[in-house]
DNA sequence: GTGAAAGCGCTAACAC
DNA sequence: GTGTTAGCGCTTTCAC
């Protein structure tokens, strides 16, 4: 281990001004009383000597780290790096850095990172869940830790949580296609145990009964990510050997409108022509993608940088919120009047 | 602010156990001699208190924190996307967390997050450069604090680099075209100032000059992203009202290749048909695209992961690295042999 | 306004 | 093997 050279201290800086070390401690933080002038001189000794505050100390002392944990599970999606941005960037305005953990959908690395988070004393957790277990979120709810839950709610868990109206998105989807005389729709939806996909389905059913009651639903269940997408449609559709027979399909999420794309392309079935095809979350390819998708648009950095204020406002005064972003349609090409 | 409980400290542990608190602490920390037995007691204690070890009390102790930062142009961009996420998954092996804090391509903002990062005393850090200024750069050299630069190479700054071979890979994509019998080449680079930018430049020339030195090649610049270019592929083509004459087109990346085909579809000029294309970095969506994308494949994640070894060296024997990664073509439906 | 002294939670040296 | 002591760099009383 190579010796590293140590970093300048308040005391040396002390010593070199001739002040005392509380008094340049107060100098640097801007606290307390201190002559103008003697803080000037401070100010000028640090700099020259090069001075950067310990954050570690004063962490250890003020019992605040200004730092915040984020957990997701997967910073490469696009959806959750957009939303990382956002509490990135929010933060940085307070004042906080956050350290990043990855799950990669397995509850056990939720609850080591959560481990790992606290013991580096975080102020608090911005975390989109794993879902398919919630005790450790159950732990941070019990013990007080601050916490904000992206993406999803339990019912059983009293905490703060920031959504996108998953329900409405779902409802815009399926009005879109009513609309415009689609009468078979598939949904392609993310596993029932998550709270989007039960949202979003029951968005999609509501429109339906107001819209359109003799209009045609079926729903079929993926796992995450663009190859199970993929694989499951493939095998849903392999199944029905007989004719392609829906005119409108909604995913639950744009990466898996791109797979149910790529899938129907191959079989030489025509989007828009064929088969309509409505997306969620508006990430940046879908404008780029071919034809550009027609999607529900949600507000990622939004809803990263609202979540980071609640929890600082949870932090502050205990208030706890549940807060759901609005969200659009966004009408690009994928779907046509029928 | 609402009153926080206190973490159990290692005090109670030795308060409750009935051990002194060196002792607790040897136990906790796997370090020197303690008893099995007592060991055992002590951890029984600390499970059942439900104790947490202070990293930042121990990091300001040990003056090791544990942490590294991680300097990125923009985590939403895939190609950062996924090394972060190589950088993430290393460090968490070797009981590492990281901060990540994006510049958006701001000289300033770099300045900054390098200088909160040292504030919070990290160990190293992992930098995707702005290139405009490396000043800041510079100065953690002098002052030797462990660092790796990602994807560029300062001839001025002796330090650690970890890049993929762009050259090779500008050299592979020239080639492919070349030996497919493409004549007319244009190169949509990035900024000339960049490392990667000349690198992959250069490679191109001398696929050029080797295999086909007849072959025309034209080389324009555009700043990053999508929408830059976008603009200037557009004002270029707009600029040269005659027919489109290349046949051939190699970008600086995917998404500026994204960018190309959205400018070439929307002008009636067909991919691979009229025009082939070639890629760079191989981001996911480059084989969901219509035509797919020809690439070169870097390995992202690997540079960020082999980032983090290489800074866990650099801090523990002083030792400088240099490292380039192999790239390979990916041959996909975007060129044709003419 | 400024300084002295205590202590945040932990680890390292050194006794015993 | 275990305990005593000092101290990492900072902030916070509380004197003066």
């Amino acid at each position: 281990m190579v010796k590293k050279k140590d970093f300048v201290t308040i005391k040396d800086v002390a010593k070199i001004s001739g002040y005392s070390i509380n008094t340049v401690s107060r100098a640097l933080g801007n606290r307390g009383y201190v002559k103008r002038e003697t803080k000037e001189k401070i100010l000028k000794v640090a700099s020259e000597l090069g001075y950067m505050r310990n954050c570690a100390a004063s962490a250890l002392r003020t019992k605040r780290s200004h730092i915040v944990g984020v957990v997701v599970v997967d910073n490469t999606n696009p959806f959750y790096a957009e939303v990382i941005k956002g509490v990135e960037l929010e933060a940085k305005k307070y004042g906080y850095t956050i350290i990043l953990i990855n799950t990669d959908r397995s509850y056990e690395n939720e609850e080591k990172a959560i481990e790992i988070l606290l013991q580096r004393r975080v102020e608090g957790l911005i975390i989109t869940a794993v879902q398919t277990k919630n005790d450790d979120l159950k732990r941070l709810v019990d013990e007080k830790i601050p916490n904000v839950i992206i993406g999803s709610k339990f019912d059983e868990l009293v905490t703060n949580y920031v959504c996108s109206d998953d329900e409405k998105g779902g409802y815009l989807a399926a009005k879109h296609l009513l609309e415009n005389n689609h009468k078979k729709l598939l949904l392609v939806n993310a596993e029932k145990y998550k709270y989007a996909s039960k949202m979003r389905e029951l968005g999609v059913r509501k429109a339906i009964s107001e819209i359109n009651v003799s209009a045609k639903l079926e729903v079929i269940y993926s796992k995450d990510g663009f190859d199970n997408g993929y694989d499951t449609f493939v095998k849903f559709i392999e199944k029905n050997k007989t004719k392609f027979e829906y005119d409108g399909i909604i995913c639950y999420n744009d990466v898996y409108a791109f797979a149910v794309m790529k899938a129907l392309k191959e079989r030489g079935i025509r989007i828009p022509d064929d088969v309509s095809i409505v997306g969620f979350d508006d990430i940046y390819f879908s404008s780029i993608v071919e034809p550009s998708l027609t999607t529900v648009r949600t507000d990622k950095p939004k809803l990263g940088a609202e979540a980071f204020r609640i929890l600082m406002n949870n932090i502050e005064s205990g208030s706890v919120t549940e807060l759901t972003l609005p969200v659009e349609l966004v009408v690009r090409n994928s779907t046509i009047k029928r």
